[in-house]
DNA sequence: AGCACGCCGACT
DNA sequence: GTCGGCGTGCTC
């Protein structure tokens, strides 16, 4: 008698933004027998789809007559249990659908139906017979003994085209072949060799200061469980060496290490610095990947094969073998987490997956997030610090320039521009740090005042003068320059306000004789033009750099010895609750560009409100006692991190039709809370900041609550509600945990 | 999300 | 007379 039936109900996630799994009838299983995580090829309305298998039951709610049957199974070994878990943990957590979430998760090929297989490339080696051949036995044929002498020196394997390229032909690998001294076999891409620790670094590591040392033993001890650690390191402490010899610590024991870095810190320098020091293959995933070289990573690093993954956000679910460590670089970045569709925070999601691994897990930043700093505070994390630069120099203080009532060019005021000629004549290099791309943040007409302004957003249009025309920042439209006010008809149309392309303009007028390097999306959208200007910077001569956020993000910018803050408000004075957290974490940043090599270095920081108790207080003692005092603030005013928040956002062309479901959503969210004697608090619905974006109207509901799964319920109530509401879906809409941003 | 069905305006 | 606009409904 069978001790279990064989399942013959398959409850299969699809990708589709259906919050539930469908429910197939099995076909003939596959060798391992039907099991959750096998891919299969199902029906779905008039098309196919590639579904993930879930469940294998016995029974289906569904009426027999409405199932239809999978149309085959692709893999004959499910994808792995513990991405499966991560899978679920993130659909539950995000309060998103687990088919759509794992869509995120599978790099495109997979989820086209493409097999679990690495694309493989011809490899030849020696056999036993080719190997013990004596050298002069194929006298006769010059070439084919010098193709076998060549192969013998490549004991892993040398490809067809690598063969090739050095002028052998076909005939000659048969030939080869057919004596029985050589063979070919396929073999992945992405090959380790075997590990051998002691070959396990290409070039020796760096020897660490006191500091670091410490801070490694620590990690050593914790590297068998899940040690969640905050490794703050103020700006050249040397934060990645200590990431370097963690992971050679892990994979020397046959592990693997995950790293992820911010968007912009994926960059050929980060990637080689990795690749230098390790024998063993480092995998980058990032945007800018083929699909086949993304399924070649992701198999690579799912089958072992790649001891080492980089890579940005969606990294984290890189599937892995043999899990050893996460590091988190830059963990206060904002790119870390995604803000559209699956709006999950890839180091929160790090924590998670570190804890269900059982390994440890990195967070590493010269400003961390004061979620992060609460935690390692409250001891949930190990807080481990950096305090001594390389340099013999003390970071750089922030000299607070107030601009009220003085004369500017190029949005600079003249004790400023006196700064950089000294600067430059001392032939040191100055960066300017502007916030904002194009020529000026807008056209102003200076007759009637009217502003140039964007016709499907609440926003000023932007100036640029390459190419020159008027463009929108939040949505792709653009338009030529009026030749006339289109209010009043007067000539006088003025830029208002200045970007880097006017910056740079004022800066050349000011300073003829200095090359001037603009770096920012516009002057860098091809990747290669940003890298040699770049190595052009690094040759040392004096110069200016002006530049947004791009520049400010872990570039080594070494003979730079003054950096300039245009607006230090710009960002500072948004409704936001975190504004000052971040413009606190850009500006440290940007004062971490100053003075590395061997010159001190200052940084001019220009606002309008240098009495601001926030900024002298990061100016005179620096971010980390400015993130003590905003902590207890946030304490005091019950905002994260000291409470837990969910943002419902609601879009769509009409305004009347956002705001008649948001205040029918509110309210009877509010009734159900009130029924519940739930502690959450619902706010609003309020317009969104920018009411108005790509011709949509955005409006936002706000959950909080002290306890996660007291949100977590409202949460779900709250999908249940709109999921079941008529008018809802004319409505686009979402529910974001933990938001970054209010906008 | 796709992809159909379905009922009203400007084109060969 | 058709092509095609996007409102509405369904997907095991």
């Amino acid at each position: 008698m069978p001790t279990s039936s064989p399942a013959t109900i398959l409850g299969v996630a699809l990708p589709s933004p259906l919050r539930r799994l469908f429910d197939y009838r099995a076909i003939a299983p596959p060798p391992g027998g039907w099991r959750p995580g096998l891919r299969v090829r199902a029906p779905f309305g008039r098309r196919e789809v590639v579904g993930i298998v879930i469940e294998c039951r016995a029974h289906s709610e569904v009426p027999a007559s409405r199932l239809k049957p999978v149309a085959a199974w692709l893999d004959d070994t499910p994808l792995p249990a513990d991405w499966l878990w991560l899978c679920h943990f993130t659909a539950r957590y995000y309060q998103h659908g687990l088919g759509d979430t794992l869509s995120h998760a599978l790099p495109g090929l997979l989820r086209q139906g493409r097999p679990l297989e690495a694309r493989t490339r011809e490899t030849w080696r020696l056999t036993p017979d080719g190997q013990s051949l004596p050298a002069e036995a194929l006298a006769r044929a010059p070439r084919q003994a010098e193709l076998l002498a060549m192969l013998r020196q490549h004991p892993r394997g040398v490809t067809t085209p690598a063969i090739t390229a050095q002028g052998y032909a076909r005939a000659q690998l048969q030939a080869l072949t057919d004596k029985g001294l050589i063979h070919a076999e396929e073999q992945p891409l992405i090959e380790a060799p075997p590990p051998a620790p002691e070959r396990l670094l290409a070039e020796p590591a760096l020897t660490l200061n006191g500091e670091q040392a410490q801070v490694l033993g620590r990690l050593h001890d914790g590297l068998e469980r899940f040690t969640p650690a905050l490794l703050h390191g103020v700006t050249g402490s040397g934060k990645t060496e200590v990431y370097l010899q963690l992971i050679e610590a892990v994979v020397a024991k046959g592990r693997q290490a995950l790293v992820l870095v911010p968007e912009i810190g994926l960059t050929p320098q980060t990637l080689a610095r990795f690749r230098k020091r390790f024998r063993v293959p480092v995998v980058a995933l990032h945007s800018g990947l083929a699909d086949g070289e993304r399924l070649d990573a992701w198999l690579a690093a799912l089958q072992g094969r790649a001891p080492i993954v980089i890579g940005t956000r969606s990294a984290i679910f890189t599937p892995l073998a043999r899990p050893g460590v996460i590091i988190v670089d830059e963990e206060h970045d904002g790119s870390l987490k995604q803000q559209e569709g699956l709006r999950y925070h890839a180091r929160d999601l790090a924590v998670a997956r570190a804890h269900h691994h059982g390994i440890p897990v990195l967070l590493g930043s010269a400003t961390p997030s004061l979620e992060s700093l609460a935690k390692a505070h409250s001891g949930h994390y190990q807080h481990l610090r950096l305090t001594r630069r390389a340099s013999r120099h003390a970071p750089a203080r922030l000299e607070l320039i107030d601009t009220r009532g003085r004369p500017r060019r190029g949005g600079l005021i003249p004790p400023v521009i006196e700064a950089i000629r000294q600067t430059l004549a001392a032939g040191h290099q100055v960066l300017v740090f502007i916030n904002r791309r194009g020529f000026a943040p807008t056209l102003a007409c200076e007759t009637c005042g009217w502003l140039a302004e964007c016709r499907h957003c609440d926003a000023r249009l932007t100036l640029h003068r390459q190419p020159h025309l008027l463009a929108c920042h939040h949505c792709d439209h653009q338009q030529p320059l009026p030749e006339a006010c289109p209010q009043c008809g007067s000539a006088d149309l003025r830029p208002l306000g200045t970007g880097t392309e006017r910056s740079e303009e004022s800066l050349a007028g000011l300073f003829p004789e200095v090359p001037i390097y603009r770096i920012d999306r516009d002057s860098t959208r091809r990747k290669e033009a940003f890298e040699s200007l770049l190595s052009e910077v690094r040759r040392g001569d004096a110069a200016i750099l002006v530049g947004t956020q791009m520049l400010a993000k872990g570039h080594h910018l070494p003979h730079v010895t003054l950096v300039v803050v245009v607006n230090a408000d710009a960002g500072l004075y948004a409704s936001d609750f975190r504004a000052m957290e971040q413009s606190a974490q850009l500006l440290e940043q940007v004062a971490g560009r100053a003075g590395r090599a061997e010159h001190p270095g200052r940084v001019l920081v220009q606002t309008q409100h240098s009495d601001d108790p926030q900024l002298t207080l990061l100016a005179s003692r620096g971010y980390d006692a400015l993130a003590e005092r905003l902590l207890a603030e946030r304490r005091a005013a019950a905002l994260p991190p000291y409470r837990f928040l969910a943002l419902l956002r609601l879009e769509a062309p009409r305004e009347e039709a956002v705001q008649a479901l948001a205040e029918q959503a509110a309210e009877a969210l509010r009734a159900w809370l009130a029924d519940q004697a739930s502690e959450v608090h619902c706010l609003g619905p309020v317009p969104a900041p920018m009411e108005r974006r790509q011709g949509r109207y955005h409006m936002q509901l706000m959950l909080s609550a002290e306890r996660r799964s007291r949100l977590h319920e409202a949460g779900a109530w709250l999908i249940g509600w709109l999921e079941q509401c008529r008018e809802a879906r004319r409505v686009r809409w979402s529910l974001d945990i933990d938001p970054q941003t209010l906008s």
